[in-house]
Formats: structure tokens, sequence, C-alpha cells
DNA sequence: AGTTTTCGTTACAATTCGGTTACACCGCAG
DNA sequence: CTGCGGTGTAACCGAATTGTAACGAAAACT
């Protein structure tokens, strides 16, 4: 398993609830009481598989957190109190993958979690490439069985390839989905951590360059 | 446009709140008034992009028609009276891509059924074009299959008139969207793209030069 | 504290890209 | 027939982009 999600709720009650039962579920859970908090903890760590938000947070509320979340990737889910209509349809088309309105019955909540998490599964799983494979989960990559040593933001940016078979992504793409999107940095450190990947793995002609926009990882699916 | 929706719903007051806000919205929609008829009706034509149902049908209800409407690899929102908790479990369980409780607002259906059609969505799908197929995410073009290599400038390029396919754009509106606005260069520039993307595609007759004005990539819809 | 590892940046060579230019056409009006 | 505006096309060369190795700061580890 190993599954992380993040709840985002003020209500002690309702977060302790929320957090209990996926606890119990089987996924890894942390807890955050207000926007800002949610804002730092993310800025350090963000492989979480999905995030259950409240809209109305002391700080940063859940719009303002959404394009963080989206910028890392991860799907959400909002919640809010009954009847906002308006909430409900602004969340939703600026990029919530689902909506719920308290009070919602616990049962419903992790149906719909488990809908969203199959929706986008392929997770832990290993990945293969040629006579590489990668074991998303030990963190190791092996060619032709014999383990090769990569760095820990090589191995990301080989996953975030990985991923994305056979699409194109660019620098700053790359860059966001693993340093964060307030990192300012060249995005020519892109091209050395590119460059280290292809000469450990052979993959000079796997990770093909797409001129002035970034690199795609090719293989038959 | 062209996106028909299949409405599944035996109370017409309801069925037809439904199908005339879908219709305002754009949609072509079709509306059945009890299962057997839904079921007979799919056996004929099954090119629906959704389908809206309530799970308590006169004949088969909801979850019987699941199955049918699943093998055609059309998705489904659920309708069901408020509380019902065990329903909806099952609907998404078995396959639905959303549920939705009676009374709920025409706005809240109207932004899933959006949210839907745009995950299964066609943006970023690949253009074909003759015997040439653009992969937009993948950024690379193929004629019978071979790829064949273009340069960032001239895929951008081409891509742009592939969207805008039957529609004549002139030489500034290319500069300005390939260039950005600010660009202030020689319109000729423009031309040497196009003859160049021409002559890798064999496109000599299917961009049609329009003279004093720009260019047009033809192409059955 | 010392050692090792990691990682962002930089510099430079090699390559690729693309705007421009020059010239050949083509159709048309005078 | 001739001139002219507009287009097709190949070639050129400066500019931009990329691969790569090396460096040094920071972090991690002992």
């Amino acid at each position: 398993m190993d599954i992380k999600i993040l709840v985002i709720e003020d209500e002690e009650a309702i977060n302790s609830v929320i957090s209990m039962s996926l606890r119990a579920t089987g996924y890894q859970v942390t807890s955050c009481f207000d926007g800002d908090a949610a804002s730092a903890s993310l800025a350090k760590r963000h492989d979480y598989s999905l995030a259950v938000v409240d809209i109305m947070l002391p700080g940063k509320d859940g719009f303002a957190l959404l394009p963080e979340l989206r910028s890392y990737g991860i799907p959400v889910i909002f919640l809010t109190a009954r009847g906002d209509l308006a909430d409900k349809v602004r969340g939703l088309t600026q990029g919530a993958e689902d909506y719920m309105t308290k009070p919602f019955e616990m049962l419903e909540l992790l149906v719909r979690i488990d809908k969203i998490l199959n929706r986008n599964s392929t997770y832990d799983a290993d990945i293969c490439i040629r006579d590489v494979v990668i074991h998303t989960q030990r963190r190791t990559v092996t060619k032709n069985g014999k383990e090769i040593h990569l760095k820990p933001m090589e191995f990301d940016c080989l996953v975030m390839l990985a991923r994305n078979k056979n699409k194109a992504l660019t620098r700053s793409q790359l860059l966001g989905a693993l340093w964060g999107m307030e990192f300012e940095g060249e995005t020519r450190t892109v091209d050395a951590h590119i460059g280290r990947i292809r000469r450990k793995l052979g993959f000079e002609d796997v990770i093909r360059t797409i001129p002035r926009v970034g690199y795609r990882l090719e293989a038959e699916e």
C-alpha cells in the first residue's frame, strides 16, 4: 500500500473522524488544521496521492490551496457546508476532482476516495522500460537485473518521465513536479539531471530531447 | 460540438427539466422513460458520450443497465432519492462515474457532466489529416506510421493550422499565436515555415494559400 | 568536526534552429 | 509582351539551445 492522503480541515472533530477512518482503512494520513500550515507542509512534501480539503479554512482557504495542489498533481476532494452551490460549482470547474457537502457519510467519502485513487492508479507498480525496471516502492533501479545507483533527484526525475511515457514534458513541468512550483532555479538544472540519467542507464535514445520544449521518455506500452 | 447524452428517468417532470437544460446547453439529448426502452434504444445506437440514469426505474433498473452502458464505454451519472447510502456505494463501486441525490441543482449536474466529458476529452487527442497523424502530447508527427521529424516551430505551426481546420488564418494571426503578439518580424517568415511543412508532409494541396491573406488547412471533419 | 554524498550552477563546445534574404515563378492587368 | 505584386524555395549565418564536465556549496552521514 503506502498511499499518503492529506487532510486539511479546521474542525478538530471532523478532522479526527476522517483521519481515523482513513488510517483504519490503511492509508497513511497527514492532518493540517489551517491553510497556511498545509501550504508549508506541502512545500516540504508533496507526494500525496490525494487531498481532502475543507473550503472554509483559517489562513489560506481551500480555493487558495488549489493551485498548489494542482501543481503537484494531487487530486482534491472538497468539503463544504450544505447548499453552497456557488462554491460547489467553482470548486469543480477550477479543478477539484470531487465534492462533498457536510454532513456526509464516512462510507461515501471512502468510496469516492477509492474511486479517484483507482482512476489515477498504476501508482506503486514497478515500471519497465527495455531492460530497465524501476521499483518505485523500493526506490531502486535495475538494468538487466543489476542494480544501478541513482541519486534521489535523478530517481524522482526518472519516475516522473516514466509515469508520463510518450508524453512531452516541459522543463517547467519537471521543475514544478520535482522541486515545487515556487522553486526558482535555472531550467538548465533539468538538463544536467537528464544527462546523468541517460548515461547511467544507457538511455541516450530512450529519453528524447524535444528542442525548445523539454524531454520525452519513449517506450512501447 | 455534437455531443449526445442519454437521459433515463421515469418521472416525466424531472426528465423534461434535465433534457431541456441539456439541450439549452447545446447537447443532443435522447430521453427514455423506462429501463427496457433504454435497453432497446441502446441496442440500436450507442454513441453517447454520457448517460444520466435514475436508479429506480420501471423495467430494468439502473443497476441492471450499468453493464450494458459500461460495455459501450458510456460513462454514467446515477440519480437517486436522498440518503440512500447503500445504493450510492453500490453505484460508485460498480462503475458509475458520479452520483447525485434528488432533489439536486441543475447547475451542479451540468458542472459534473462537463467535468466527466472533459475527463474523457479530446483536447490533447491526436489529430488526423489524410495519412498524417499529429500526436499533440508526444509532439511527434507520423505519415503512414512513419515518423517525420518536424522542428519545434514547424510543429507548433502545424498544430495551429490543424486546430483551425478549414479556417483561413492570416499571417499575423499565425505570427501572433506562435511568436507572441509583440513579435515584430517579417510576415514572410511564415511562408518559409509553411513551405517546409508542406514539403515534409506532402501537404502541397492540403495547406491552401489564400492570396493576400494567409493559409488554410483543408480536411474533412 | 571530518568525510562523503548530493545537487544547483556555470562554462564551453557542438549542434540545431529559424529569421532573413535573394531569386525564381506565377497570374494578372495594362 | 511586359511590369508588378505576391508567393515558393533554397541557402546562409547569427543566435539560441543542448550535452557535458567540472566546481563548490550545502546537506547528510559518521
